[in-house]
Formats: C-alpha cells, sequence, structure tokens
DNA sequence: ATAGTGACAAATG
DNA sequence: TCATTTGCCACTA
C-alpha cells in the first residue's frame, strides 16, 4: 500500500474541512481529482488521526458506513454534534446548512 | 489477466 | 418513493 495515488491528495482536501462544516463523498473526490468511490475507499482506510474522516458524509446527507458498523456511525454523529452540526430527525446531516460550497 | 467488492453517486424503472 | 443498474477507480484473491 505505498502507493497512495489519492490517498495524500484526498487526506488533504479533508483535512481543510473547516469544524462545523461537512462535505460529500462525491465533493471531496472532485476537489481530489478522483471519483466518489476512491474518497469512500480512503476514509475507510484512514489511519491518521489529524484526518477528520467524520466531516464527511453522503452526499444525501446521511452518515454512510458500511458493514453495519453502527458504532462508527454513532462517533462520527456525536463528533459532528459537538462540533455544532445539527441532524435532522432522519438522522441525517442538515447539508443546506454546513455543506460546503466548494463550486 | 480476470472477477468480485466497496464508508459513492446519478440515472432509470 | 424505493429498488435496481450503471459508471467509476483502487484493492484483493
Amino acid at each position: 500500500m505505498d502507493d497512495r495515488l489519492y490517498f495524500d491528495t484526498i487526506n488533504s482536501v479533508v483535512r481543510q474541512i473547516p469544524a462545523g462544516s461537512v462535505m460529500s463523498y462525491g465533493q471531496v473526490a472532485n476537489l481530489a481529482g478522483c471519483t466518489a468511490r476512491v474518497a469512500g475507499w480512503a476514509m475507510a482506510n484512514v489511519s491518521e488521526d489529524d484526518v477528520p474522516w467524520h466531516r464527511v458524509v453522503g452526499s444525501d446527507g446521511y452518515l454512510r458506513i458500511g458493514r453495519r458498523s453502527v458504532a462508527l456511525k454513532e462517533l462520527q454523529q456525536r463528533l459532528l454534534r459537538e462540533e455544532g452540526v445539527t441532524f435532522r430527525t432522519d438522522d441525517r446531516v442538515d447539508m443546506a446548512r454546513h455543506q460546503v460550497d466548494g463550486s
């Protein structure tokens, strides 16, 4: 796993997300110059502590964490709430308020 | 080299 | 509105 191609680029993009804001995987992917799947792969394999992976959510605002990792999902939700991110009753992020305008 | 998989997303039916 | 398909790119067996 030394290639990391987009790995580093994606990490740097995610690091620039301000606290209290979120980005969709597609948004990160666009800025990093790759596709949404690669962004998801990068988040799934992130191992550095300075990467706020919890600020990356699905384009529809849902916290998508595969393999039914409920604990991880709740962790993400908790971290976001600490930063002032508000959630709707559907357990999804209020994108209109917190999504970063990259374009 | 081929096939299957995945923390995605947009298009279809 | 929900379920399925397709496009996408990297990884693993």
